[in-house]
DNA sequence: AGCGCCAATTCAATCGTTTGAAAAGCGAGG
DNA sequence: CCTCGCTTTTCAAACGATTGAATTGGCGCT
């Protein structure tokens, strides 16, 4: 092991300084280390020891170049703290952990140049491969640079036209159906909208056009102005439903394009005391914090974890090589979670036990 | 290049390939992919040219290897998903950027295990530094193996026992103090309580503490039994608070550990139909849904994406080799954001233009 | 004593870069 | 024509691991 100058940090002590420090060979480190069978115990019990003694640590980045493997995923969203996609990240992270691979998030902030930014990054690492919700206004050759280095790629949430890589997506039919059915059975509205969502980002225009085709063969009304696209957070469905509410009675259902969205409408319904038997309000995606709003929120659960273990599985077969299969891509079936923002169930709720949940 | 076999993915390009593809050392290559100002022009232009035509992509592992220089930080928190700690890596990208690193997240699930696996990891992968939330239970032998490969660390918003990494976190005796303050001049309670947070935690002690030193000093009684610690959740907070409230009258102020607890707290008195004037609450975190609650909720604002910042800087200093200065320790000061749950303002908000916010 | 065999260990090449030092090319000055 | 001084390019040795092939040593058998 080198001795270091004065005010130098001691470098950390390598295979090699283990092996003369024992007076064996760096292959007999390198092998008692990984446990290989060829090492007799007894040697393999002396270079542990030694190591630990040491304060050796394992240098990966050599044994990746050399093996030209490597363990780590990169999770890359427009931003890690939607509740949403974290629950995809602990999803992904449960579906590669089996094959000791970790998931690294990054969030874009719906910025191309900062996704290319990380999409280069983790390229150049060599990732064992890249789950990507897309940024808006992401083209296909925006994802050409992971394809030059042969890093697995799968798209999640957003489908990019023209991109081969594999999308993984929620089932937007069913949940717009799920919600609709929903609402004319119980709450039988003469007026509906779609409110919320970002236009142009591939689920709005699945979930819209479902929708209006499911109410064109009913018996309601589809107060347009109403089914308004807006940014995708609460504080933006807020204010823009807010800002109809001052021109005229909001329609007898809405179904928000998010749970984070419906959760700005609600705020702004209370503030002109508006019941869910004048406005029924029901949200999608089934986040935990939609059971805290007053009225608890009605939303359709779209089984995030299981849009994370589904692009995990798709990513490890591409890693081992094999081709997406087409039962891999099939959507998670959605769910409807009923509470009183639909007007269906009076208070008080009783949140059901294992309802799980984020916080410092 | 290599010439690949049927089946076999095509293998990526090196500067070997660009090298002699190019009739050029790989030195040049290498040099002129850099942009060294030794490399004429001319050369420059044919190998960057080149690169693009055959698809090359830099390999940081191999060039990591040589430098012995890494430009990832990894931040390791107990949830991705909680709005603080995203804040926090906002806070932290940028302060890192400028030297051209970039950041990773994982979250740890309050698992000692899960954070031994990734700190293990990363130190493996010899990352720039890490920026560790610690778990809850985390003990300083827990942060040794950073310690062994000269990683340099800092620990946020929990303190840990003898660690000897620097420590950044909020000023949780000033945040107590705006929090009393308010509510005394504004609410003149009878009776108060400091609600929820993780008793084991470092920064509940402190506010803890704090609250009760104030308000020993006042004429106002304590309730003590409302004063429960809880898991950090929502839900853990409507849940304990709901119960409590059976038993009898909530007081007359309660300041709550974090935001997302006082969400839950809202959703109980919502629920029983109490209003801010029977019983005031205020928050922790200055989290941007906490404008989206009824009635809005009030918070201290502890500057989240300064703490990330912070921690950031210090990182940096130790990158550099320099000990944390004592300067770059002293906590953000924290301010109060006044909305409804304090009973103070009455509806409808106005929600500031500026908020920010997130969700799908 | 000689031989073969097996288990345990070591050799040495390799992964794809970086970088200090050496070399090559070339025009100018003596 | 030689030497000097530039600029530009190449040489070759790292970095810290992995791994197929070669080596060593010990043991049992004849």
């Amino acid at each position: 092991m080198r001795r270091s100058a004065p005010g130098e940090v001691a470098a950390a002590p390598t295979m090699q300084d283990l092996a003369t420090s024992l007076g064996v060979s760096v292959s007999t480190v390198s092998l008692a280390l990984r446990g290989h069978s060829v090492i007799s115990e007894a040697t393999r019990a002396r270079v542990v020891t030694k190591a630990e003694q040491l304060g050796y640590v394992y240098n990966r980045a050599a044994a990746n170049l050399r093996t030209q493997r490597r363990h780590l995923v990169g999770l890359v969203v427009p931003d890690v703290a939607n509740p949403v996609v974290a629950d995809i990240a602990l999803g992904l992270q449960s579906s590669v952990a089996s094959e000791g691979l970790f998931v690294v998030s990054t969030s874009t902030l719906e910025s191309v140049d900062a996704q290319h930014a990380v999409l280069r990054a983790l390229t150049e690492d060599r990732a064992a491969g890249i789950v990507l919700i897309p940024a808006l206004e992401t083209k296909r050759q925006d994802l050409a640079i992971p394809a030059s280095a042969a890093v697995p790629l799968v798209i999640l949430n957003r489908s990019i036209e023209g991109a081969t890589a594999p999308y993984v997506g929620a089932a937007d039919e069913k949940i717009v159906d799920l919600a609709l059915a929903h609402l004319f059975d119980h709450h039988h509205p003469q007026t509906v909208a779609y409110f919320g969502g970002i236009a142009s980002a591939s689920p709005y225009l699945a979930r819209r056009t479902r929708f209006e085709q499911i109410i064109s063969g009913r018996e309601v009304t589809h107060l347009e102005p109403w089914s308004r696209p807006t940014a995708p957070t609460a504080e933006a469905g807020y204010r823009a439903f807010r800002e109809l509410l001052t021109q005229g009675p909001p329609p007898d259902a809405v179904v928000c394009h998010s749970d984070s969205i419906a959760i700005g409408v609600l705020k702004a319904l209370n503030e002109v005391d508006a019941s869910p038997s004048e406005c029924a309000v029901v949200g999608i995606d089934g986040l935990a914090t939609s059971a805290m709003t007053t009225p608890g929120l009605t939303t359709i659960a779209i089984g995030t974890d299981e849009l994370g273990r589904g692009a995990g599985a798709i990513l490890l077969d591409a890693i081992a090589g094999e081709p997406a299969r087409a039962d891999d891509l099939s959507p998670v079936t959605p769910t409807l979670v009923v509470r009183q923002s639909c007007g269906c169930i009076g208070d008080p709720l009783v949140v059901p036990a294992e309802a799980g949940g984020h916080s410092q």
